[in-house]
DNA sequence: CGCGGGGATGTTAGCGCTAACAGGGACAGT
DNA sequence: ACTGTCCCTGTTAGCGCTAACATCCCCGCG
């Protein structure tokens, strides 16, 4: 298919020589002009396919001025969120044919992200995508001013640039309201850290959606996303509970803490779901492995990859586009159930 | 520093213009060049930062062939530990001035592989980095033919080209020593999949250090990966124990699975470590929060990515070089202890 | 004092491609 | 039959840069 001797590199000339034609229709068959006479273009295609052709992207960035490539800036890829983001926008640019380069911060200050931007502009990559899902990366990249279109992820409206996310108010109503319908009369939340959007949002929606039921509003339990404070939250809420609160459902931020919670919860005696129901937040790999396999909230990455890639071409051509967040499913899995019918009033 | 104003792109000549030289000594200032005098280079390089100029890389690329990128091929990137790799080689190739391509492959076929390199090629990436601990990511990589310089990364000696990775086995005989120091008898073994070379390494340290120190080898118990095979594993070693066999130290092939263990174990009434010594491989963020905290193996992928680069940049450089694997290092944290002094014959 | 040599700089020719313009043939309308 | 038009194809001129060659000047040496 491909000529493995790579004796010299293919050019333009040596598929038109071998088509019978000029260069300059070959360039017209690789980018699809209208103006190639069938018989000609099925000529070059087939000169091109026998020679294995490629035309090469330095020449071509050179006079049109596109790389065709997307630059990709995050600062933490370890997390899993951030890293299926990743691969969601990878696909999304490969298959509308852009490749992605990628930069990982060290550090979200303001510095980093502007030579990370400044890199991307020498490589003069098409456009630049950020992710600023902490307070501190969508401040840099407030201060960032680069002629390079912009378009932030999972920024959660912080910044006004163009942005694309997952709907993460609607998520954690999603989760609220799961909980509510299984008859539990609130739900109890363990935070994300304060300086992250998408915690403070899970915060908001299931603010929201405790307030549309008519439920008491809990005080909040403080979380970092570690395992360990999920662990915490839950000594905490298993003291509340033998204090007398209606510590029935929680709701966690993410799965991590989940997985702490659970750990708690069984050594204070509780037992999931029938003491306690639990809701996560991202639906990481191990949590259908939890015991119980945990309830949570699933993202789309793939949608978002491809909203993002969307908003950047839109950007691109010049045209203005504003895409709803991306909605959030929710993953019912053995770790909820119905309300325990302790020293409630109203029994069914 | 930067002008903001993007008004039209600046070239060379302007940068010239401004220093009062030709183009050409403007290159030979950018690309470090000798034969310039003192006073002239001070003269550009102040022109250059005054204007902001940035040389064109599609214009460079075009003239030198190289295009200082670096392709990164991968199948499987939600995993923690080909995550870290990405973030490494990202980190390892900026320092070098490289910057990397990322794609993220669906599936593991010869099909799919060529495709990705293919792109690379026409990208004209200047070498292509691989990541194949799986066997058929391995395979299809041999089957691809590419002008390329190709680099594998953790395929763990499956394929001959140049090659850097962690040593597993080392790390699986750090984990086993651990457990025999700390008087147990024997090491079981729960195993990753088998058609992943890592795995079958790990497996392949673990015995050998065994047998270095003329223990018993038990029969392996099958694992996946997941959770859910860990807590399995965890059943069924419960199960021998209570037969009499002596299962008081575990090393498991990844820290998932030690998760699920861990919970099957405290299920069984078995406590950790009093009971049963567990040792992970990975060490994931969670692992110092699990109940209770992991000891595990941990792999530098920092330096992975420092020496999967180093083995690029020589090879660009048409130097020899091999590498020695990257050594793993184990951490000790509250899942290992002593041995029980149970129905052992010789006690302290 | 003339000449050779080497360091500093300038000039020229592409790298492989696309955009803009030029040319040429076929067809329709008069 | 002639002209205008449209479609197809070819020719030419760069894109911004580096490599190779040309030039110039200054210095040291015979």
């Amino acid at each position: 298919m491909q000529p493995e001797g790579a004796s010299r590199a293919l050019v333009m000339s040596d598929v038109a020589a071998r088509a019978g034609v000029s260069h300059q229709t070959v360039s017209r068959v690789v980018n699809g002009h209208p103006n190639v006479a069938p018989h000609t273009r099925e000529r070059v295609e087939r000169a091109i396919r026998e020679l294995g052709y490629r035309p090469n992207t330095a020449a071509r960035a050179l006079v049109t001025g596109s790389t065709r490539t997307i630059g990709f800036v995050a600062v933490n890829i370890n997390q899993y969120g951030p890293a299926q983001t990743l691969v969601g926008l990878e696909r999304a640019a490969r298959a509308a044919g852009y490749s992605l380069s990628v930069t990982v911060l060290d550090e979200a200050t303001a510095d980093a992200m502007h030579d990370a931007v400044d890199r991307f502009l020498a490589q003069s990559v098409d456009a630049v995508l950020a992710l600023a899902t902490y307070d501190d990366a969508a401040e840099a990249l407030h201060l960032v001013h680069t002629p390079l279109p912009l378009v932030t992820v999972q920024s959660g409206g912080a910044v006004e640039e163009p942005a694309v996310g997952v709907d993460q108010v609607a998520g954690a109503r999603l989760a609220t309201r799961h909980l509510l319908d299984l008859g539990h009369r609130t739900v109890h939340h363990v935070t994300g850290p304060a300086d992250s959007q998408e915690a403070r949002d899970r915060i908001t929606g299931w603010r929201a959606e405790l307030a549309a039921a008519g439920a008491d509003v809990p005080v909040t339990v403080y979380g970092d996303w570690t395992p360990s404070s999920g662990y915490e939250a839950g000594r905490l809420l298993a003291a509340r509970r033998r204090a007398g609160e209606d510590v029935t459902a929680v709701f966690l931020a993410n799965d991590q803490m989940a997985l702490g919670l659970l750990a708690a919860l069984h050594e204070e005696g509780l037992e999931v779901p029938r003491d306690v129901s639990v809701v996560g937040f991202d639906d990481l790999p191990e949590a259908p492995y939890l015991t119980p396999p945990l309830t949570t909230v699933r993202q789309d990455f793939a949608e978002l990859g491809h909203r993002a890639v969307e908003l950047v071409l839109a950007r691109l051509a010049g045209r203005e586009l504003h895409l709803e967040p991306v909605p959030p499913t929710l993953l019912v899995r053995a770790s909820t159930g119905p309300a325990p019918v302790l020293a409630a009033p109203a029994g069914v």
